[in-house]
DNA sequence: TACTACTTTAGAATCATTCTAAATTTCTTG
DNA sequence: CAAGAAATTTAGAATGATTCTAAAGTAGTA
């Protein structure tokens, strides 16, 4: 039952649950990653990060085959990617309304609460187009 | 005087001003590029973009003197880096603050009315981290 | 069990950007 | 104005993230 942050990865079995409820084909593959960024937990992973977890976990894979699924996930709405941070996309798997700090040196990504921020109205959109998300990136430099 | 939007490129004298009074070398690329960049117009960049544009001009130059010319303003305060959209870093006169549409299938900004949204205030920034810029950059898609 | 479609994969290819080291230009200073 | 030191430009190589290719493997299905 959804009763929050899941503390631990999900089973294999949940997260080829999860695949299935999104029309992907459980693969090995796939499930390695479901494991790991479908258990609830809000974070910020590139394909290079998701690379070397997945190999300290046992299951290494192309990288070829990552971008296949981050994208795949990214239109079965299991993550979203985020642009803001540097060279590499982030996939956020926290899917909810929220905004972030961009560490400019870094290029990390910490959520701001939801809570601390109210976000204004939608502006007037060009004709022809529709909103797809916002996002508000407020890019921090550490103090000196 | 300042008294408003510049409808024309300024000429090269103006240029180099604005190019010694924010400490750079006058040298003929970067007046070049002042002289497209400078001229008050709020406009979004590529550095590619760019260089067909001093290529049409009849002053073509080096990529890389047109990255170099790019983060040297950049440093100076005379344009700002938006990292949204897609792949190309877009380089912005405008320095007010502003925000942005971005068409997420084609990359392009638009600017956002600044009397359209209000912003809203700025959330307790983590521990040791001041804030640099804050971006508000709404994906559109085109309707089907 | 065999088939067909979907997946994975290694490696090549691409694209924006940065780096390198040499050639050129600018700003002094004599 | 000439000469030198320092800054700048440049072509081309290098890098790094991502995508592509086409061949080999795997899943769902008849």
């Amino acid at each position: 039952a959804m009763t929050g942050i899941h503390p631990k990865p999900i089973s294999p079995e949940e997260a080829a649950e999860k695949l299935r409820a999104a029309n992907l084909r459980p693969t090995r593959q796939r499930i390695a990653i479901a494991e790991r960024l479908l258990d609830g937990r809000a974070r910020h992973v590139s394909a290079e990060q998701l690379r070397d977890e997945l190999v300290d976990y046992g299951q290494p894979m192309a990288l070829a085959t990552i971008y296949n699924c981050l994208h795949q996930f990214e239109e079965a709405g299991l993550v979203r990617p985020v642009h803001h941070a540097g060279d590499a996309v982030l996939y956020d798997t926290n899917l909810g309304d929220h905004h972030h700090f961009v560490d400019v040196e870094t290029g990390e990504l910490i959520d701001i609460d939801p809570g601390e921020i109210t976000l204004p109205e939608l502006p007037d959109l060009p004709d022809g187009f529709e909103a797809e998300t916002i996002e508000l990136t407020v890019r921090l430099r550490r103090k000196s």
